[in-house]
DNA sequence: CCCCAGTCCTGCGGGC
DNA sequence: TGCCCGCAGGACTGGG
């Protein structure tokens, strides 16, 4: 978390800035051991002030601002980062504040709990560098059924395991992994080789459904709560989960067999004994 | 190619 | 009731 639905929920969050133009970058209030930032404030400040804001975009679970210069502006939530126009929810996280002019929003907020999460400024160069098709594979929303067998169905790992696979696919996390398993009925810890051409267009046709359903009701706030859209209010998917973080509880699909938790490549995979074939 | 453990970090909830 | 420890997992690294 935040994983494809909740990044690009903050992304649309941010479009009334575009046509605003960068006036300054500076530090928020927060004290604490300081995030990633590059280039070095000053810098960043220099190349990005003056500079029109010409669009916003995402790249899996990144949030980009284009700039006229050609630069962009890349924040990178990780696992408690937040990119806002409203007010943050406490002071003590707020890490960085990149202040605009223009119509809309006077200030964009990046701020994060764990600081886990990071803000820079890329040239083209850097960007395609970053982000190259080689380093992080097709977006999870634009990821064609062919794509899915030719870029994974080869793979021996656990299907679970490879969703998470920035280079395979880009955008899907933990829980969106094991939602989009639940709806496609595969066992998550099929090996990959042994999914069908009828798997795999389950699989992607419940990556789609799944992601755009969690899109529509602006993504999951968890109990702890983090998660926020651009303007400080909570999502509601979180109400529509069927098997994350639901151990022990009776299936809503088959209302049968109880959500099982095992662990795999040490993160915590849940799924339906009863719904998901092996 | 793939796996595992460790790293960053904070807040919380389970257990005693 | 209070305190401590372990867990949450996104991206990355180094060793096997």
């Amino acid at each position: 978390m935040p994983e494809l639905p909740e990044v690009e929920t903050m992304r649309r969050g941010l479009e009334p800035i575009v046509g605003g133009t960068v006036v300054a970058i500076e530090r928020g209030p927060c004290r604490r051991r300081p995030i990633a930032i590059e280039p070095s404030l000053p810098a960043f400040g220099r190349r990005a002030a003056g500079q029109l804001i010409q669009a916003t975009g995402r790249i899996g679970k990144r949030v980009t601002l284009e700039l006229s210069s050609g630069d962009s502006i890349v924040f990178e939530p990780r696992m408690t980062g937040l990119v806002l126009l409203a007010d943050p929810p406490t002071q003590d996280h707020l890490r960085v504040r990149i202040r605009l002019s223009g119509r809309a929003a006077r200030e964009v907020l990046y701020w994060d709990r764990r600081g886990l999460g990071s803000v820079r400024l890329l040239t083209p160069r850097q960007f395609a560098a970053r982000f190259g098709p080689n380093k992080i594979g097709p977006d999870a929303l634009q990821i064609t059924q062919a794509e899915w067998r030719e870029r994974l169905g080869a793979s021996r790992r656990a299907i679970k395991v490879a969703l998470l696979d920035q280079r395979a696919v880009a955008g899907i996390g933990n829980l969106y992994a094991a939602e989009i398993l639940h709806q496609a009925g595969i066992d998550p810890r099929r090996p990959c080789t042994r999914l069908t051409r009828g798997d795999w267009t389950r699989i992607a046709d419940a990556c789609s459904e799944i992601l755009s359903a969690a899109i529509r009701h602006e993504g999951s706030t968890l109990s702890d709560g983090t998660y926020r859209n651009a303007l400080n209010l909570e999502g509601s998917y979180q109400n529509q989960h069927r098997v994350y973080d639901r151990e022990g509880e009776k299936c809503t699909l088959c209302g049968r067999a109880a959500i099982r938790r095992i662990v795999q490549a040490q993160r915590a995979t849940f799924y339906c004994p009863g719904c998901q074939k092996r």
